[in-house]
DNA sequence: AGCCAGGACTGAG
DNA sequence: CTCAGTCATGGC
């Protein structure tokens, strides 16, 4: 068996379903602006960020478009960046108008991914967690605990093009948006819960010799 | 007190 | 195409 699909045993077998993304509403709109928000940001200050939104009743592209930059930037400010960020917004919500229900029904994930990179705002990390989180599409998503599990614990370079990390993954798996989403929330969960705990006996003995 | 967090864009070479 | 500089807050 090879040891992408070991470790993910390992993880699952230790924490079980994790039920991502994390969402307090349910909208898809809210996961989207979560993966907007958490670009190179702790998601502590994204939460806080999502309940300023809350409160104001600005969770939907309709509103987001409606509200003004300096009010949008005042609700999103915990979140940091806040002058990109609600610009990205809000050029995203204009995209969701126009394409939210062609996204629902196509199923050729690349040219979704495609399409939606040309969104201002959105890169590659950003465009797979909505595809994935918010779509349901079966792509897998490469972030920065993804290298740091990818090169600590399974021997790969961590600094390996985005593309082609991912590539590993999805071939090693198979193509199951079950299996993608529930992955990457595993990989989440070891490194927040247990990289930066000091005991991580158990779990951390089993996946070092995942690769022997 | 600095360092870092679930990145992306831009301009330079 | 690679790479540094930039954007900003809150927690440790």
């Amino acid at each position: 068996m090879n040891p992408i699909r070991k470790l993910f045993d390992i993880l699952f077998d230790y924490y079980g379903p994790q039920k991502w993304w994390p969402c307090q509403t349910g909208l898809r709109w809210e996961i989207i602006t979560g993966a907007i928000l958490t670009q190179n940001t702790a998601w502590t200050n994204v939460e806080k960020a999502i309940g300023n939104l809350l409160v104001a009743d600005v969770m939907s592209p309709e509103s987001v478009l409606a509200t003004p930059d300096e009010q949008l930037q005042e609700l999103i400010r915990p979140a940091g960046f806040f002058t990109q960020k609600c610009a990205y917004l809000k050029a995203m919500a204009a995209f969701m108008l126009e394409r939210e229900v062609a996204f629902e029904q196509s199923t050729d994930v690349w040219a979704l991914r495609r399409e939606m990179l040309a969104v201002k705002g959105v890169g590659r990390e950003t465009a797979d967690s909505i595809l994935l989180y918010a779509f349901n599409k079966p792509i897998f998503v490469i972030d920065a605990y993804t290298r740091r599990i990818a090169e600590r614990h399974l021997h790969l370079d961590g600094t390996l093009h985005y593309d082609t990390l991912q590539k590993f993954f999805m071939d090693a798996l198979l193509p199951d948006v079950a299996i993608f989403n529930e992955y990457h929330a595993l990989i989440v969960a070891f490194c927040k819960e247990s990289c930066h705990k000091s005991g991580c006996g158990e779990i951390c003995s089993k996946i070092s010799d995942i690769a022997i």
